[in-house]
Formats: structure tokens, C-alpha cells, sequence
DNA sequence: CTGAAAGCGCTTACAG
DNA sequence: CTGAAAGCGCTTACAG
């Protein structure tokens, strides 16, 4: 099963095989229907396995100028929500293609254009890019391999993004319900377009559903620490200005309003409210579950591997449908205080 | 910045600089100090950056025999334990190495032998396996490139573990101190060798501290929904065995637990304890807040790479050392029902 | 100090 | 149907 000896390559087999090199590869690489005899094919494909023969990713791209690779850009790897679509890609990559991750350094932080280029350089056949920043948009060069982006839209380039709108429209459907009338919004740092479509579209609707969104702008890196540091300082802030309702850019971020909201000694959702985006399977035993705009992450990655291989295939007909976001309605929303109504939701 | 043209080669910019291959080769890969005069090298230099080269890395590792990859392979990177680990690898890696990671289809599911292959065609320069199933252990070839475990000890290999023993007796004297005296145990089916050291530890030191950990045998996948459909069905038989705690493998396991509590109408800790391990962030702000014993993944990842980075200097003499697991108490660990001592710890 | 040349292990026209 | 040969873009002795 595995190479006994030094590194096996062609020629070994070829020899092994009583060959060429050229028919190795032939077989090796499924095209030898029609052009190697059956006998000699199978003679070949046994000697593969019996010496334990792996092409050489490096002589091979080399010689076609591209490889099987397809690398999937992650600046958000440490968000849990990131193995749903990472299950997703490789659902919808199929055998074909071998998916490698490439993260940057810190948490959240976008990769540098060094990084960048370091993919480019390993010649990966397509490249998805998740939640990209601007500035790792720029470092994208043209001519590079066919890309697809995820959860973010850029001009000149495929990209699958999430449909927000029924979800945030049943968010807020759902706060107004409850009697709420002004909440307070936690954006993330992340320079990702993602976090700005999610806060602009929330402020869009706001008002048609007789919402109004505080104009207070505050941010927090995206994990629990980073948001709970933030949201102990903006909390008071905000109930100040009469908010009853946090609504946060990622349920990290909203977990972190609810460990403020503990250490301040208030009670969710008795005194505010919190809701979050992504549903993170554990919103369900946070205290109090959280209510929160589910992504469905896996769907989004699929969707996206099934476009780049589409693309890759040359065969670019059907754009790729968004996949929609749906509200998980739970514990951490209930009418305002002081509404007369103190049951929960 | 950016490739402006076809793909850049090295002629072209020995072309540009007025000098030959082999000498921007020499000034790329620095290795130029004495060999090249200042002059030429830093013609060379600005051609570079001029033209925006990127050494091939398909025709450098065919050339080398090398590459300047690590490859980090992570069967459970849907784990958000994971994102620590590998802020620790690249933070342990510097600038020197290029990081990617590899990661199977399924939750928690281990590489098979084709993708390992595969990541082995990539000729990268070193491996970094986290926490890999006895399987993926023998798909390792032994005449690969240099290699070292995280999380996971075998024979012949480099390995980089955690230190158990300090986070397990303190649970374990926490849990006696609070008069429990039968603790059940949930496991995860993650054939990772790290999840046997856990419970063969628990149980044999269990006995020092006059607790005794139940015989039978659960598993769950590694997931809060796995988990709590396992826990659902064994909590009721653990509590009529007397057990008034359970310990879960991971904090995600635990999370399964407070679920199917919840689910049952359980309360936790009133009516059963819950600790896990990995202390992840959001134990800090479940339903109760979860006891578990902390695992540096940060210094786990980061002493990894610099065993390898050693290892690929020839510098093999410091063997690395264990970071230590730590206990943190929170609220799901309380004295057991009956205890005539109903304060929460 | 500098460059021509061989070779890394493949793939792909091209002859046969 | 089969194989010899060129070429992918580098790196590294080796001459000069």
C-alpha cells in the first residue's frame, strides 16, 4: 500500500510494466480508452498499485501548467460556522479535484498579498474565496485561475452569496411582534462585504417594520472574548438609548453580548433581548438559547465547488442560487421590559 | 503588484535585469551573498518587483526535490478547538514555511489513504498530523517527509502531546470534593488514540480520589447534535446507576449532554453534573456555564512546528515539551442531588 | 562574480 | 496501438 523504497515514479512503473513512460501516463490519467490496449493497460495499472506509484503533483503541473488543485482562501477558519462550508466545497468538489485550505495568521485577520501569491504559485486549478476583504480582493490577480467567491459579491467575478433577506425580514418581523421598537446592532470587524450587506440590509427593512436601528457604530473582532470586552462598554449605552434589543453581525458576537450582559448582571432576555446570525449548533444551550438568522453554510459551500467546476468545465450556463437564510426562534427574545407582558417567547 | 501579462517566469526577468536564469534564481532564493555582486542582485530585485515575479513552486519542488510546503493535516477541523491549533502552527512556523491544510469529507472522519497520497504528491517539506486514527497513521509512509504528531504518540514518530495528567486530577479531586462518588463517562467514536488516553486516565486515577467511573461504554460522534441524541438515551440509565456526574471527552460532547439534560428535563447541575474537555470559549456562556479541563491548543500547534522546523535544520535536540491541561470550574459541577448540600460550587 | 547546461518527473503532440 | 522526444520552469553543480 504505501511507497517501499525511494519515491516511485513513472519510469519504474513503465519499466515494471514492460512500457513506456508515455503509456503510464496514458493510463494513469484515465485517457487511455481507444489509444492503449486493454492487455497492457491492465498490465500497467497493476504495476501502479503493486509499487505503490503516485504521480508527482510538482512534474505533473509542471508538464500541464496546472494541477488538480483547488484552494479554498479561509480568512474565518476558527468561526465554527467555516466546517459546514468547508464540508460543503468538498461535497460538491467531488473526487476530481483535491481541496487544500489556506488560512492567514491571526483570528479574522484576511490573508496577505504574500499569502496570496504563495497559492498562486502552487498553480491550484480554481480557487474559492470565502468572505474576502477588499484588500484581498485586490491581491487577486486577473489572470489567476478561475475563482468563485462565497458569501461575498465583487464585480467580474462568479460568486455564490446568501439570500438575507427572508431571514432578516423574519427577524425583524419577529422583534416587532414581541413589542420591540428600538435595537442596537454589534457589526464585526472583519472587513468582509458580508458584514456590511448584513447591517445595511437590517437597517434597510427596520423601518417597514416600524424598527429603528441605533446609528451607534460599534464593532468587535469576531470572537466571544473580543465582543464580550465590547459589549460590556456598549450594553448600558444602548439601553440608555432606549434599546431593548441587540441584534449581533454572528452568534460569536452575540455570545459575547451575552457574557457582558452576565457580568453587568442583566438579565436576557428579562432586560434585553439578543439575537445573532449563523445558528451555530451550540445557540441551542447558551444561556438562554439563542435566537438567531440561520446560514446554511454547508449549501453555500457546495453551491460554490458545484460553480467552479461548472466553470472549470466550460460549461457556464446556470448561475448559482443563493441559499437562503431562515430565523431559529429561540429563549434570548421576548417582549421588551415594561411591556406588560413578561412572558417569554 | 499584481501579474500584468501571462504568468511571469524567471527568464523573463532575467531578461528584464539584463542577467541569466541561474542568477535571479540565486538572488530569489537568497542565496546570493557572495555570489552575486550588490550591483546585479539588486537589478535583479527590482525587476522582480517590477514584473511582480512568484517562483514557480511546481518547477521548484520538481527541481528541489522539496517544497516549502507544511502540510497540516486535520481530520477535525469542524472542531472550533482547531482554530487555536493552528494559529499556535503558524505562529511556531514563521515566515519560512508556507502552511496549508488537508481535511477530509466528513465531521470528525479521518483521511483516507487517497488523500494522503495525494497530500504526499504535493511533496511537501513537512507534515503536521493532528490527532490522526491508528488508519491514517499507517497510510503515513515511513519514507515520507519529516513529520510530527499532535496530539498523539507513536512509535517512531515525533510528537508533540498534551499533558493530561495536572487537568484530569483536578477534575477529579474537584468532583470528589463535591461528594460525588459514581461519574459516567461519554466518549467520542473518533478513532483518535488522544480520546483513549483521556478515558484510560480518568479511570485508572479515578480510584485515588474514592470515585469510580461507570463500566459501560458510550460513544458519540463529536458534534452537540451526535451527542445529544447518544446522551438522551444514556443519561436516564447512568443516573439509575447511580452515576451523579458526567464527563464528557470534549466540550462539544458536553454541550450534547446539556442538551439531552434539557430535552429530559434534567437540570444541571441540580440534578447531574456535567465537566468536559477543551475548555472552548463557549463553555463560558452555556446553560450552565460547563467545567472543563483546558487544553493549550495555541501551545500544542505552536510546539509542533517548531519541533518540525528543527527537525528540517538537523537541530534535533530538545524534544518538545507537554503543554499542560488545566482545569477551569464553572457552574455545571455542583455537589450531587441528595448531598444535603444543594450550593452550586 | 556569472552563465550555459543538465536534470527534476511528468504530459503531449508527433512519428511510426 | 506504442514509444522517443521536446518542453514545462526551476535549481544546482560546473566551467569560465
Amino acid at each position: 500500500m504505501s511507497g517501499n523504497g525511494r519515491r516511485v515514479t513513472a519510469a519504474m512503473v513503465a519499466a515494471h510494466a514492460g512500457t513506456s513512460v508515455s503509456t503510464v501516463s496514458l493510463v494513469v490519467n484515465g485517457k487511455a480508452r481507444g489509444r492503449v490496449s486493454e492487455t497492457i493497460a491492465d498490465r500497467v495499472r497493476r504495476s501502479v498499485s503493486e509499487l505503490g506509484y503516485v504521480v508527482d503533483h510538482a512534474a505533473s503541473s509542471l508538464a500541464r501548467g496546472r494541477s488538480d488543485l483547488v484552494v479554498l482562501l479561509a480568512p474565518d477558519l476558527p468561526n465554527p460556522f467555516f466546517g459546514d462550508v468547508v464540508a460543503g466545497v468538498r461535497a460538491g468538489l467531488g473526487e476530481r479535484y483535491h481541496l487544500m485550505l489556506s488560512t492567514p495568521a491571526g483570528t479574522g485577520t484576511q490573508p496577505a498579498a504574500e499569502d496570496v501569491a504563495r497559492v498562486a504559485a502552487l498553480r491550484p486549478t480554481g480557487l474559492l474565496v470565502h468572505a474576502p476583504s477588499p484588500s484581498l480582493l485586490d491581491d487577486l490577480s486577473p489572470d489567476g485561475p478561475p475563482l468563485v467567491l462565497l458569501d461575498a459579491r465583487a464585480p467580474g467575478h462568479d460568486a455564490v452569496t446568501f439570500d438575507f433577506g427572508p431571514g432578516v425580514d423574519a427577524l425583524l418581523t419577529h422583534l416587532a411582534a414581541l413589542g420591540h421598537r428600538r435595537i442596537a446592532y454589534l457589526d464585526g470587524t472583519t472587513p468582509s462585504a458580508t458584514f456590511a450587506v448584513r447591517r445595511e440590509l437590517l437597517a434597510s427593512r427596520a423601518g417597514a417594520h416600524g424598527l429603528t436601528v441605533l446609528g451607534d457604530e460599534v464593532r468587535a473582532d469576531v470572537t466571544l472574548d473580543a465582543a464580550a470586552d465590547t459589549a460590556v462598554g456598549a450594553l448600558p449605552r444602548w439601553l440608555d438609548d432606549g434599546a431593548t434589543a441587540v441584534v449581533a453581525a454572528a452568534d460569536t458576537l452575540a455570545y459575547g453580548v451575552l457574557a457582558a450582559a452576565a457580568r453587568l448582571g442583566l438579565a436576557v432576555p428579562d432586560d434585553v433581548s439578543v439575537a445573532g446570525f449563523d445558528d451555530l449548533p451550540y445557540s441551542q444551550i447558551t444561556a438562554p438559547a439563542l435566537t438567531s438568522v440561520g446560514l446554511p453554510g454547508h449549501a453555500l459551500g457546495r453551491a460554490a465547488a458545484r460553480r467552479l467546476t461548472a466553470v472549470l468545465d466550460g460549461d457556464d450556463a446556470a448561475p448559482p442560487v443563493s441559499p437562503i437564510a431562515r430565523l431559529a426562534v429561540r429563549h434570548s427574545t421576548a417582549p421588551p421590559p415594561g411591556s406588560g407582558d413578561g412572558a417569554a417567547s
